[in-house]
Formats: structure tokens, sequence, C-alpha cells
DNA sequence: CTGAAAGCGCTTACAG
DNA sequence: CTGAAAGCGCTTACAG
């Protein structure tokens, strides 16, 4: 026996007073008899009352969406998203696209359904299947460090992987490093590995330092590419005495090879990493690495996105947050040359 | 001019349609001549038309509340739970207390307003605000691997603590370790950290080796008091030739004490540590720990509620997932013991 | 394919 | 403090 479905009107009837009264009860209006209200309270809790509808603006949810849920700076950007979100009063839902459409489907549905207050495309890459029908949205949608070149209309928030990558190699070429090697992130399409690629080679031009583009190896964005990458270097003819890899992760990678090969870090190798995750304080030694300040990226797409539902103006389209050098223990002058 | 609220009849007018026309443009019914439609939904667009309410069941939502948004085993418990949910087609909203009550003010309003399917209480200690309030929401709520005693009439869902922590220290025994450490995550309080150290005397007891209460260690579930304690047994007298750190954020600790006073992992001491984050594997080297089925415990708290969602009965209100001891490259048998 | 009419669940003045 | 009445925004048959 399917029960009927709960209505005020179940709530009143049960209860013995009008629809009115029992609305005020749910709605917080402070104009109803306590014993009243009490008992209104205990019949809406004894029938499971659930609202049919909600209003839309108590509805208010922002939507985080990535390609998928697995990469530990992820964690810094929800922190600093639910921070600002829970400020707002407005919910943070985080999703994951998975190579499907489910999310995207998910996330139409409930824009259509008044019931996304914006959007948040991070970590994309251009091809994502969102952007065709982002237009259909009538919400905001912005990206937050994009993977690949987003589709030019919407805002955008980065981090200056330029200026970091360059920071890091002047940083080992001030040490006295001649031999400077870089493994990158991903070959082609990634815009943060290209700028972090460029930033390397400007600091190596302005220090005189000619590019060996045979100490220059791409990788993917993972632990076991930097190991592999590590390996070739080290074993590399006239080898490195510094490696700065394109994130932590690709970096852990070189302290794992290094290991396997004897090689010490900092004494025989030096070794930068991008992005500074918790785990690169972790590391033995602590990982030298260009810091990206991914919370604080994570509550300005946060504040953006809400600045745009209040269809407030931006300052800005394009918003890039200065990284920093953060030195610890991987890096040190380069060895004494041995007597050939 | 603060324009007119735009409903329906606004957009029906506009478009020279009635109102059950365009209601059925916005609910995907078919029978709408295409013409029609195109021309209503562009008028949607142009007055950025948002409906007033939400049908309720369109807004499933299931809230996962933190105290604070730290930790990397957080990620892998929204992974899962992220997926059933997108299955389900309900939203994933993440929230952090942060010792406010924001949170917990934020979340009785949705679920007041019939916004929240359902929360999940993940790693709360027994003092949360949230408990007394509780019962006043109509909705499901359990808890996610309770740090402290939680309400006793929520079902919770955990992991196999003890039996992960007699497994890691059966493991060492058998190398042949006979002074085996262990630093716990807390000294009083956490149930997960309680367990553990049971587990760990168990196994000793088993072997028949006796408990030397100066090998055990209390510090707090951070890498620098990692740092800390093992210094203290790698300083101590007859010192351990094993540490079974409580987590891997401690183990990781271990590793930069014991590269600090040049001990070398696993040759000189073994190290196990617990939870099996994605770090343990890029330690060097790789880290041998107990994995937690992080991901397939959130994936079982996310089908938890939803099922409770359903007023369908739960197979048994507490859960414990089985942990496993995953060998890597940190444990070792014992050095030969030095000649007196 | 579309609209006039009825209806739904809830809220909002207004009156007492 | 409470209810009768009107109203709101939207949806649901029903008719053509």
């Amino acid at each position: 026996m399917p029960a009927e479905r709960v209505t005020l009107a179940t709530i009143a009837e049960a209860a013995g007073v009008s629809v009115p009264t029992v609305s005020r009860v749910l709605n917080g209006d402070g104009n109803v008899a306590k014993a009243t209200r009490l008992r209104i309270e205990a019949l809406l809790d004894e029938h499971g009352y659930r609202p049919r509808t909600v209003r839309a603006s108590s509805a208010g949810m922002v939507h985080v969406i990535y390609p998928r849920i697995d990469t530990a700076w992820q964690l810094e950007h929800i922190r600093g998203m639910e921070a600002v979100m829970q400020e707002a009063g407005v919910g943070l839902v985080v999703s994951a696209l998975n190579h499907g459409t489910a999310g995207r489907n998910d996330l139409l549905r409930r824009a259509q359904a008044g019931q996304a207050t914006g959007a948040i495309l991070a970590a994309a890459s251009g091809d994502t299947p969102l952007a065709p029908v982002l237009d259909q949205l009538n919400v905001p949608v912005i990206t937050l460090d994009p993977g690949a070149k987003a589709p030019a209309r919407l805002p955008s928030i980065g981090a200056a992987n330029w200026q970091g990558a360059r920071a890091a190699t002047e940083h080992l070429l001030a040490l006295g490093h001649r031999r400077v090697a870089m493994i990158t992130g991903s070959k082609g399409g990634l815009l943060c590995s290209r700028a972090r690629l460029d930033g390397y080679r400007a600091a190596l031009e302005d220090a005189g330092v000619p590019e060996d583009p045979s100490l220059i190896r791409h990788g993917e964005f993972e632990f076991e590419a930097g190991i592999t990458a590590a390996k070739q270097l080290i074993d590399h003819p006239n080898p490195p005495t510094a490696i700065f890899a394109c994130s932590d992760l690709i970096a852990l990678g070189v302290y794992e090879a290094a290991r396997q090969r004897g090689v010490s870090i900092p004494a025989d190798l030096s070794v930068v990493g991008f992005d500074d995750l918790p785990a690169a304080r972790w590391a033995s030694p602590a990982l030298t690495t260009v810091r990206q300040p991914l919370e604080e990226m994570g509550r300005l797409a946060a504040r953006t996105v809400l600045t745009m539902a209040g269809r407030r103006s931006l300052p800005s389209p394009r918003m890039e947050l200065s990284t920093r050098l953060i030195v610890r223990s991987s890096t040190a002058p380069p060895p004494r040359p041995r007597r050939g």
C-alpha cells in the first residue's frame, strides 16, 4: 500500500489546523503557538513530510566538474571553493565527467531546473564534451586551470606557469648548474606544460646556457613517467646535474629513479618540482618546488562564479595567480666534476 | 530599474503562445512544433528565465560533511561517493564544518527545504555539533569512518583497523623482527587508533614477543609527529629494527627521520604504514602499508544513504570493510645484530 | 501541435 | 495566534 503523498494538507488534517498554519511552522514563522508548533513538527516528522518543490533561490549550487577525480591538488581546489561557497550559503557539488556524458547531462538537467547557480570546469581539456552545450545554460560558467585551449569566451583562472618555471630554472642556474634537464608533462597539447617549457628555455637563454635537446624529456604527469625519464637522463653519457620536473609527481619519480641508481639527492643531483602538493613536504629530502596557490585559485574561481551569478561584471576575463619558488632540501650546488 | 520577475507568463506573452506551451518546452515535451520550440528557447535565454521553484525530487543531493577538508584520503572517499551518486542522478555536496556552525546550519536549512536526500558524516569526532540536531532531520544520516564514538543509533561504515594492524605486525614478525615499535595516531579518543594499537598487541602476544612500552609512541596523524617519534625511537638505547606507523603520513615522517639520522630503509629499519594513500607508492623506497579500501568505503557509504532514502532496510547498521597488507620495498629482515 | 480550464502545493495578505 | 480567501507559478488532463 503505497501511502498517499504527504502534503501540507495531510499534516493539517492530522493536526486539526489549517494548511497555512502548517506552512508557517515549516517556514519558521514565529506567529505560531508553541504547543501547535510542537504538535505539527511531530506530525511532519512522523509522516516523513518532504516538500514537493523547493525555492530555486535556496537551492543554490555551484558545480565543479573534473575530467576525473584523481589527483591530490583537486582537494586543494575543493577546500578553497568550499570555504567561499559556505560563506555565501551556496552548496558545492563535485562531479566527474569520467569520459561519459552522464555528468554533462546531469549538469544540464540541473541547470535547466534552475538548480545550478553556476559551474566551474576544472582542468578541462579543449575537447570537453561540455563545450558545445555551454551556451544552452543560463548560468555562468568559468574554467579553472584549463589544460588545453578552453573555449575562448569563458572566463578562466590559472597560474603563472611560465614565470614559475623560469624561477625554478634560474634557481638551479644560480646554484651553478649548467646541465639542467627538464621533464615535461606532455608532449603537445597541455597549456601549462607548454608555458613551463618556455619558462625553462627563457631562463637558459638569459643565462647564456645553450639548450641541449637531449636533456628535455616528454612524459605524462605521472609518477612512473618520472622514473622512466629520470633513468634515461641519469644514464645519459653526459648526464645533467639538475632536473626540473614539470610536476611534483614527476619529481617524486625522479627521487625513485635516483634511489635505484644510487644517485644521491641533492649531493649528486638537484631536483625541482612544480605544484607544491602536500607530498612535496613529505618527500625525503623535502622537495624544492614551484608553489601554485591551488587553494587560492579555488577561492577565486568560486568568487568569480558568484560574481557572475550576481550579474556583476568581472575585473578581467582571464586571471592568473602568481607562483612562488619554495626552496627546500632537494637542491644544492652541482658536484665537483670528476677528473677525466 | 529592476526588471519584473521573469515567469512563464513573461515568456509566453513575448512568444505569443500560452503558458502551458512554454512549460512543455521547459520540460522537454516532444509535442511542440520545432519553430515554436526554438523561438521559446531563444526567449528563455534572452530573458534569463530561472524557475522559481524546483521539484524536490530532481534536487536530490547527498551532503558529505568533514570536520575539515585537509587530508589526501578524502579525495579517495569523494571519488567513490561521486561515482555512485552520479549513477543515481544525485548530486554530491561536499562541505566542511571548520569548527563553526555554518556548515551545520546550511545542512539543516537544506534538509528542511527538502533539498538533502541524505548526509554522510565523515571522520566525525564524537563531539560533532551536528549530533544534537540530527534527529530534526527527516533524512537518513550515516557516519563514514567515525574517528570517535559516533552517536550509536547512526549506521556506520568503517575499515577493519584491528585486523590490518595485526597483519602489519605479523608481517614484521615473520621477517624476523623482534623489536617492533609502533607510532599511534593519537593517545586517546580516536577509535581507529585504539583498534590499530590492539591489533599490534595481539600479533605480538600471539608470537610470544613481550610488549615493550618504551617502543610505543603516541603522536598525531601528522608528518611532523612521525619525525619526532621516529627520532626518539632511533635514539633509543636498544632501538627497534622495525616501526609500524599508524598512518602513511606518520610513516613518511619516519622516512625523513631515518634520512636525517643516516639510517637506511629497509636495510637498517623496516617501516610499515597504514592507509595506502597514493603517496605510499611514491615514497622511496615504496612503502609497505595496510590498504584501507577508501574508495570502496565511499561507494558503500553512498549506496547506504541511497538505500535508506529509498526506505529500504539495511543489511546491517555497522559495516566494516576488510583491509589488506600491501608489501612493497620498505620492509626486509632485520640487520644482523652487531657484535657486542 | 496548441490552448482554455482545472488543479496542485504552497504562500501571502487580510481579518479577527 | 489562526483561518478563509486570494494568489502564484507551474503542470496536467482534455479537447480540438
